[in-house]
RNA sequence: GCGCUCAUAGCUCAGCUGGAUAGAGCAACGGAUUUCUAAUCCGUAGGUCGCAGGUUCGAAUCCUGCUGGGCGUACCA
């Protein structure tokens, strides 16, 4: 089944087929007008101009045809053509009682895809920082939403562990301790087990030697001949260079966990190693890839571009492999590997010409079927209060990690001020902190469209007043601290029944989930979610007002809105769930 | 220079495959409520949707130009 919207357009569909129409002018939309109707459809009047005929005696005919498919609809003209339409309580009712039956509360799913979603793509030595939370927590929220949506998905993280940052941690650390048996080409035993670092070492050394290189040329050229030499498999390096990757992966699987974001995979760019060889090797032959100032480049420039497109680098000059080679390697074992109907990279949007240069790429070079989607969904950035970007490689960022515990102080100095959960455990205090903290960051985050660019502001996150993530989790816990109170009470949920203008409009808004996922899944755009989850809660918040359930003696009315409260409570869950934030019990 | 992108309430932002009176949050002001958790609800005020043209019965939305930001523009990722 589907949404009441997705059932009204099928009827006005039918409808304009009948009047020899196209079917897609039978849309119905929420109605802009609440006053006269509850929903719309506007198609008589982009249908008139179409077929050259009068839109008003277009939409009467539709009309006519629509009041004999759904007799129980009100379907009303207005100005030039618009279609007012409205379902009875009766209906809304029915529609409800049949979501609460049903485990995917009437989600319409579509034909399922393969897809292979590109997210997250921390670097070795380098912690994560708030750059990386939109990543994260977009690419997570959509991972959730194609597989609510019944795709077949898988999420790889990419991350970086064989480009010039390798170089150049393996110069600073010959620098600092030059006699370690890596540096030394002659060489021949084993190579210790145990780190000769730590994660704070590579931490700090990471951003010392990234700013020594951007000023210094002869620092740069030696970490770019240190990464050509590691990526030809120089074999101290090699075991160095596995020390910094396994220290590396141990935090960022710990920062991921505190995020609740899994991946099915993490093969890193290293993973591409012998790939990138054959593959440019291939290229080369099969004439895709020439010789270009000593460098071996694609040219993907087309005809009809309108600025210059330049070639991709596949092989530098000095012979090392580049971010391009290894998303092409990286596509191509992909295509082999899970065969997907789309690939989604969730990276930020400065680098929509590297992506663009890639997919034409791999086009050219026949890796991926032309029936196969590439997708870059970029995101903008999180600036400072100064409005720029939180500098990634400079150093001197915010962690992630440390982000999370602000964020999750923030909750529990709240709780505390508050007095609220006093008499909880300091456990589930704990537990209550850390899901009010992430509710306050990823719905800060998804709530602005992925594309714009935002402020990460802390006090204006950890306001926790209107549209915020815990005031959504308020919502749900209201809802659930009622559940309780019913229960022991020996209230049972009845059939909703009897809906009224306190119910109705909190019932019209629990039917349309479905369309908030489909609008965010066919934008993967999660902020539709964000949005529909907060008009939730509001208009549960009305009808708490309203309606006091404990308080109300007439059993059918109570039990019926227990139901609506249940009702709510679900599609809250649904919708947060997909957001990737888990509610508590109580707060 | 060229290309991409953005410009909406005092502030932060939704809305953009064209639709009837442009929406939220914050801030401001007024009210409800001694509760099923007030981290709530209701109301008021606030706008030439950057500017100028164009297409259309109809434009915040599409097209062109302009102004002003942001970003990108072959050997970083």
């Amino acid at each position: 089944m589907s949404s009441i919207r997705q059932y009204l357009s099928g009827i006005f569909g039918e409808a304009f087929e009948k009047a020899g129409l196209d079917k897609s002018f039978g849309a119905v939309v929420e109605s802009q007008r609440p006053d006269l109707s509850q929903f719309q459809c506007n198609g008589a009047m982009a249908a008139a101009k179409v077929a050259k005929c009068n839109p008003r005696q277009t939409a009467e005919k539709v009309a006519e045809t629509a009041r004999e498919l759904a007799p129980q609809l009100s379907i009303e003209l207005a100005g030039p053509g618009f279609m007012n339409i409205s379902v009875s309580d009766e209906f809304i009712a029915a529609n409800a009682n049949s979501s609460l039956s049903s485990t995917t509360l009437r989600l319409e799913m579509p034909t399922p895809q393969k897809i292979v979603i590109d997210f997250g793509g921390p670097n070795v030595a380098k912690p994560m920082h708030v750059g990386h939370l939109r990543s994260s927590i977009i690419g997570d929220s959509l991972q959730r939403l194609l597989r609510r949506l019944g795709h077949s998905v898988v999420t790889d993280n990419h991350i970086g562990d064989w480009g010039t940052q390798m170089g150049m941690l393996i110069c600073k650390m010959r620098e600092e301790q030059p006699s370690l048996p890596y540096f030394d080409e002659k060489y021949s035993g084993e190579y210790p087990k145990d780190a000769p670092c730590s994660i704070a070492d590579l931490e700090r050394m990471y951003p010392q030697a990234s700013a020594h290189c951007k000023t210094d040329e002869v620092a740069m050229a030696e970490a770019v001949k240190a990464t050509d030499e590691l990526q030809k498999g120089r074999a101290g390096y090699i075991a160095l260079w596995k020390h910094f990757v396994a220290l590396s992966v141990e935090t960022l699987k710990k920062d991921f966990d505190a995020l609740g974001v899994r991946f099915d995979h993490w093969y890193g760019e290293s993973h591409y190693t012998s790939a990138m060889r054959e593959l440019t090797e291939s290229l080369r032959r099969n004439g895709c890839a020439v010789e270009s100032e000593g460098a071996l480049v694609m040219h993907v420039a087309r005809e009809d571009d309108k600025a210059p497109m330049p070639p991709v680098l596949l092989v530098k000059s000095g012979g090392g492999f580049l971010y391009a080679t290894s998303d092409i390697a990286t596509i191509d074992f992909r295509m082999k590997e899970f065969a997907p109907d789309r690939i989604i990279y969730v990276v930020d949007k400065r680098q929509s010409q590297h992506f663009e240069q890639v997919f034409r790429a791999v086009r050219i070079a026949s890796i991926v079927k032309s029936e196969t989607g590439l997708e870059h969904t970029g995101f903008g950035t999180v600036n400072g209060p100064d409005g720029k970007p939180f500098k990634t490689r400079a150093g001197g960022v915010m962690r992630l990690s440390d982000l999370i515990t602000m964020v999750t102080d923030k909750a529990r100095s709240r709780m505390t001020e508050a007095e609220i959960g006093s008499n909880l455990s300091d456990a589930e205090k704990e537990d209550i902190a850390v899901k009010v903290g992430m509710a306050t960051l990823k719905f800060a985050d998804l709530s602005n469209h992925r594309l714009s660019d935002y402020v990460f502001d802390l006090e204006k996150f950890s306001c926790f007043e209107g549209k915020t993530g815990p005031y959504l989790l308020y919502t749900a816990v209201r809802i659930k601290s009622i559940m309780r109170k019913a229960a022991d009470a020996g209230f049972a949920e009845g059939p909703i029944t009897g809906i009224g203008e306190p119910e109705r409009k909190l019932l019209l808004i629990l039917a349309s989930l479905t369309d908030a996922i489909n609008a965010a899944a066919e934008n993967l755009a999660p902020n539709f979610l964000c949005d529909y989850a907060y008009s939730l809660a509001q208009e549960f918040n009305r009808f708490y007002n309203d309606c006091h359930i404990m308080r109300e003696e007439n059993v059918e009315r109570r039990s019926s809105w227990l139901s609506i409260a249940k009702l709510s409570l679900l599609t809250m869950e649904s919708a947060l769930d997909i957001l990737g934030i888990s509610m508590p019990d109580r707060m």
